[in-house]
DNA sequence: CATCATTGCACAATCGATAATGCACAGATT
DNA sequence: AATCTGTGCATTATCGATTGTGCAATGATG
């Protein structure tokens, strides 16, 4: 078979059909009428092209059009499906529109994440959507200055001018701990994740604000953690099985966590609920399939990523016709076994 | 702030700095000394481009190059943690070697995984890794008989001269069933994938000659399914458990439809195992924590993704150090409590 | 028959980086 | 002084597609 080389050029196929490439170009981009080719020669070039399977060459047509229809997509984990379902639906929604996802996964490094962005950035995507890992988002905003549009999905960065999209965190953490203090709850553990980063800033707070509205202190000893991973919910939860008191319940900040404190439950001979209650912010596929089904606060990433897109979009070509560009979507909370009633006690 | 336009360009800096675009180009591609460029020339060079953030355009590079340093993956749903593994492995196996992932979706639908096939390979990647849909693999054959590098993982297709890496399929599904019968298990049914595709005319013949070995007969009443879907689990199962006999023991041939099989349990208020066994192929993180704990083929997905890259970079290298390209890794089987000794009984 | 508008397409420059080639100039050699 | 060898860099063409402009040929008009 031949090669897939200079064969496949509009400008052989010019060649090959007595015409210049100008006019297969302006064929191909559907601009014969704007520049009066002749309809005779406008179907022949389609038709050729067609039969000969070219197309015109995307790598040349970026550098001469100075855009490449190309989202970046940087997130922590692509392994873990809340990030996974998200990229799905950026990816579908991008498509849409005709622009390519480049993937980096930054693997939950921060150095990582600054690397993928600026190489995000030589290759001259149009736009990015990132997942930030960190507190700081100093790379990000940089980039942003100079133009690059990008958008924030999930954490975010609240002091700072770029858009993004999140979870009301605030106030699925505040019903999720009413949800406990009415299921007569007094001692309740929160497991957070980084610290400092506007996603765990918020959660903490509709946790802490929950406890104070219903007269309950607030005791810092009980909010732990400080990483959002497997391993971080497992000791935290193991030490925290440890204190006395000990808490009648659980909120994890993050369905990671929840899994690391379901197994450091499970390894202490302790049952949800009925030793201890558990909650988890995210959910996962799975949670009604569980030992105990796990009561978890489902966040809409498909629609995250639907909208993460748009305002991207919407930065890419100009349009700016949002007018807020911080967005927060509202959450469901799944209500399952996993949370003991126990006010009698 | 002064917007990323042509002020980042090397031919600017050439200008800025007194010198040519030739000479900036080498020295910044690390070609001073093969060019003769002088040692202060390239010195003042190197600390100028770092001040100003000055890099080569990568699409204009890549124009000139004929090359992109970029990967296609497809995959069928990434928001599935199995592909998503395999993703962030391969992403981070590219990464090392300067390669970036251009994510396709096929979301399941062979259109989708064709339009995409075409979309890559407009974009010039460098190569493609794709896990296909379907039984059909002619559209792939095509492209890599033109030259393009290209390597299957998981799903493959046997009689086709393209590499590939999955798993060994056939003496899983072997072993899982035989660990059926040796716990007295003697109608089984198997809830298959797409039928047709390697993967799953492996697995069922694992399946089948298990049954045969131990004087078994075949019913092919009992090899349901046609679709790696959890809708389909769900059905099939729900049909299973009509049966008369009913199989005392159900070997689904992927988690999805594994997941699908424990709602139907479930739903007719049946158990795992009491009233039925209950093995999947492919494992996913939480198995161990289910409500049945539940016994499965686990694959080596980071594995077969690293070894992905590296076949293709193998190819598009030119290398060819593989002397055999059709890889199949070995499983794991995680013995749970999802199966129970019926040898009693 | 001369002028003019219209149709149909090509020329040349451009996007930014790279590679083959070539040309000055310095110092060394005879 | 004339030639030679190296050093240090620039010139120019190229990758493939796109765009403003321009130039023929055709038919219409007076």
């Amino acid at each position: 078979m031949e090669p897939l080389s200079s064969q496949n050029t509009i400008k052989y196929l010019a060649e090959h059909m007595g015409l210049s490439a100008t006019t297969v170009s302006r064929v191909l981009s559907g601009q014969a009428k704007r520049y009066r080719i002749g309809s005779k020669t406008a179907k022949a070039v389609i038709s050729e092209a067609a039969r000969l399977d070219i197309t015109p060459n995307k790598t040349a047509r970026n550098l001469r059009l100075q855009k490449t229809n190309t989202l970046g997509l940087i997130v922590p984990n692509i392994a873990n499906p809340f990030f996974g379902t998200l990229a799905r639906h950026i990816e579908s929604e991008a498509r849409k529109s005709n622009y390519s996802i480049l993937l980096c996964d930054s693997g939950e490094s921060e150095m990582v994440e600054v690397e993928s962005l600026w190489l995000l950035n030589s290759n001259n995507v149009d736009g990015i959507i990132v997942s930030p890992l960190g507190q700081t988002g100093s790379h990000f905003l940089e980039l942003y200055k100079h133009g690059k549009p990008i958008v924030i999905v999930d954490r975010y960065f609240p002091d700072m001018d770029i858009p993004y999209v999140t979870s009301d965190n605030y106030r699925a953490a505040f019903e999720a701990t009413e949800y406990l203090i009415f299921n007569g709850h007094r001692i309740i553990a929160c497991i957070q994740g980084l610290p400092g980063c506007g996603l765990t800033t918020d959660r903490v707070r509709g946790y802490k604000e929950a406890l104070q509205k219903h007269g309950l202190s607030v005791n810092t000893d009980f909010i732990v953690g400080d990483q959002y991973d497997q391993q971080r919910g497992y000791i935290e939860t193991k030490l925290l099985l440890k204190r006395n008191p000990r808490p009648t319940a659980i909120f994890s900040l993050g369905s990671s966590m929840a899994f690391g404190a379901m197994s450091a439950i499970l390894e202490e001979h302790l049952r949800v609920p009925d030793d201890i209650s558990l909650i988890s912010f995210d959910e996962l596929q799975y949670f009604a399939y569980l030992s105990t089904p796990l009561t978890a606060i489902a966040q809409q990433n498909a629609v995250m990523g639907e909208i993460a897109v748009k305002m991207l979009l919407d930065q890419i070509e100009s349009k700016d016709t949002f007018r807020d560009r911080h967005i927060m979507l509202p959450t469901k909370f799944n209500i399952r076994q996993s949370v003991k009633n126990i006010s009698d006690s």
